[in-house]
Parts: structure tokens; sequence; C-alpha cells
DNA sequence: TGACTTGCCTACCGATCGGTCGGTAGAGTC
DNA sequence: GACTCTACCGACCGATCGGTAGGCAAGTCA
């Protein structure tokens, strides 16, 4: 057999656990289902993670990486404190728009987490969150933001935004086009007016 | 077998089946769980609900219908649609620090809805949010609010609501106390602030 | 050549899943 | 007493769960 790429395979699992995983939750995907996703045999899976957890935390550690990095790039790029958030915002809903499972599962991680022993001890988002944090208290140390609580205003912000998206497909379904059109065209508008009106300290 | 109250059990059902979904999710939680909760036969749960789907319906049901009912008392009682606005909020913060699993659900719930059949067709909490968006547009009519896009604007909020409230304990067991603790004393008012700057239509 | 490793396989395990079945005890009705 | 109805039960079903054991083909390296 030849190996192709090294950890080919297990890439291309991680790639399927992070949809089946989004879409049905930890419980509700079996690793029958994410073997035959991408055709190999169950045992198979089991010889590249021993056990779902173990895939389930790489699926997690993989995606806590990449959002880490990409708001550490925003930090360390050009711009004020100010560009920085709108930038993050803009980050923030471009992604959504490309893969909304991703936010499903950063929803059903944070349900499940409490509950699971082996992811619980370290948080995958830990430093993604504390990065944020971050921003807001250098920000407001130049005077550029409001001295809201920075850990309660980044989780209003992303809730404002994650929630939103997890409840797209129900919006759709349930009534009628207009609405549904209506949200997706004025939430990011309106999530910039959140952040502009309760964060930046306007010029008085 | 003496009959108690009638639905006595069914009633018990629906209680034990909130707090076990909640925690652990449709998929998550057996029958067997359920049954054993309140020292009755796992046949015995399935006489009273004839499938999971059913009372996991049950148990959505009750609680879409006793959230429309708050709302719909708040759009009736005294007050402005300020007022009404400003009762929402804290009646949402209120249930939440007295029942914080029910937050659970109907996070889950989003992110089940589109998958399970049962419920597909209707939404439950389609009153529920309804009666809100209409605060939203009546205190617009009036000018006491800002053109904000109704729809859009509720479920940011909630968002930003319900979002914080599942984050608890993960926040709980991954920070230190203090900053815990700094966000649960600041939810409430940078929430009520959010509502101020980004609703209130500021005397100009 | 032969020992070792890697990637994948089939076959199987005990446990648990949601759900069915036949039946029983007790209360109400006639 | 005969009948019905509700609430409940233990036993059982086929299916599926996560995980294990053992083997096979191919590449690596001595």
């Amino acid at each position: 057999m030849k190996p192709q790429q090294p950890h080919a395979t297990a890439e291309k699992l991680i790639d399927i656990a992070e949809t089946l995983f989004a879409e049905k939750g930890f419980y509700g995907t079996s690793i029958r289902d994410l073997a035959e996703g991408i055709g190999i045999a169950k045992s198979s899976l089991l010889h590249h993670f021993p056990t779902k957890e173990k895939l389930y935390a790489a699926v997690l550690g993989k995606l806590a990486a990449e959002m880490t990095a990409e708001v550490k790039a925003i930090r360390t790029a050009a711009g004020d404190e100010e560009a920085q958030i709108f930038r993050f915002v803009q980050l923030l809903c471009d992604h959504s728009e490309k893969k909304p499972l991703r936010v499903n599962i950063l929803m059903r991680e944070l349900l499940d987490n409490p509950k699971r022993a082996e992811t619980a001890k370290k948080w995958f988002f830990k430093a993604y969150f504390k990065e944020l944090a971050t921003i807001i208290r250098s920000g407001q140390l130049k005077g550029l933001f409001k001295p809201v609580h920075p850990e309660t205003f980044i989780l209003q912000l992303l809730g404002a935004h994650r929630y939103l998206i997890i409840s797209l497909p129900t919006v759709k379904q349930v009534f009628d086009p207009p609405v549904y059109r209506h949200i997706l065209e004025n939430h990011r508008a309106e999530l910039e007016t959140l952040v502009k009106e309760r964060l930046l300290a306007t010029a008085t």
C-alpha cells in the first residue's frame, strides 16, 4: 500500500470528523460513520486514533490552533486596537459564511466540555480567548475603548455572532424567505455597530 | 396502584428529561437513564411516551409554552416598549441564574433541530420569537427605538446572553476565580447597556 | 535475505441502544 | 361477578455501540 503523504488518512479523518461531529454531536456520531465517510474500515480508524475521544480532541486541537494563530496574526499586524477588533469581527463573519458548521462544533464543545473527562483539564480555546481579551485591555489602556469588562464583552460578542449563525438553518425553514434574507444581510453590519457603540470611545 | 394526580408520572418524566437532555443531549441520554431517574421501569416510560422523540418534544413544548406565556405577559403588562424590553432582559437573566440548564436545551435544540425529523416541521419557539420581534417593531413605530433590524437584533441579544451562560461552566474550571466572578457580576449590566446603546433612541 | 514497521483489513467481543410483547395489580362501571 | 382501563413490570428483540485480536501486503533497513 503506497503511503501517499504521511498522515494523509489522519488528516482526512479529522476533516470528516469535523463535519460529522458538527452536524450530529459527539454521541450522535459513530466511528463507523466516520470510517465509512472516507472509505476505510472502522478498525483502520482506530489505528490512527485509538479512541473516539482522541479523534474528537484532534479536531478541536486543530481548530483551536488555526483560530488562535489567526487572532495572533491580527494582533501583530499593522493597525491599532480599533482596527484589530474590526478585523476580527470581519474574520468571524467571513469564516462563518464559508464554514458555518465550525460554529456548531464550538457550541457543542461548550455544552459537552464540562462532562467529558478527556478534554476537561485543558481547554483548547483558552489561548484564543485570552488573546482577544488582551486586545480589549490594550485598547482600553490607550483610551480607544470604553471601560467594558473585557471577558464579559468578548463572550457577548462571540455569542451575538455564533448564536445567530447556528440559528440560521432553523430560521430558514421556519420563517418566510425575506426574514431569513434580511437577517443574513444585516448581521454583519449590526455586529459592527454593536462593537462601535459598546466598545469604541467616540471622540468627545 | 393509586393514581395520585393524573399524569403525575408524565410530569416527573418531563422534569427529569429536561435535566438529562440539557446535560447530555438527546443522543447522550438513554431512556433507561430517564426511567431510572424517577424509579420506574423503562417500559413504563414508553407507556407514557411511546418514543424518545415524543418525550423530547414534550419537554420542548412545555418549555416553549412557558416562555411564550411570559413574553406575552410582559407585552400586555403596564409600561411602554422600553420598559418591556428591559423587563425581558431582567427575566432572561433571572431565569438563567435559577435554571441555567434550560439554556442548554435551547442551544441543543438549535443545533439538532435541522436533523431531527419529528420536530422539524413546527418550531416550538416561533411564537416566542415573533412576540419579541413585535415588541421591537412597536417601539420603533413610537420612535422609542433605533431602526435596528428586529429579528437580527433579537438573535444577537439572545445570543449575547445565552452563549455567555453556557460558557460559564467552562470559564469556571479554566480561568481564575476572579475572572469567573467578574463575568458573573458584570453580565447583567453589560447586557442592559447593550440594549440601551443599540436599541434606545436616546433623546436628541 | 529476513526482521521490522506501517496501513489496512475481517471477524469478533460484551455492553447498551430504542422499542416490543405478554402479562399483572388495582380501581371504576355495569 | 364480568368487563374495561390505566399504570406498571420483567423478559426479550435486533441493531448498533466503542473497542480488541490477529493477520496480510507492502515498504524500509540491516
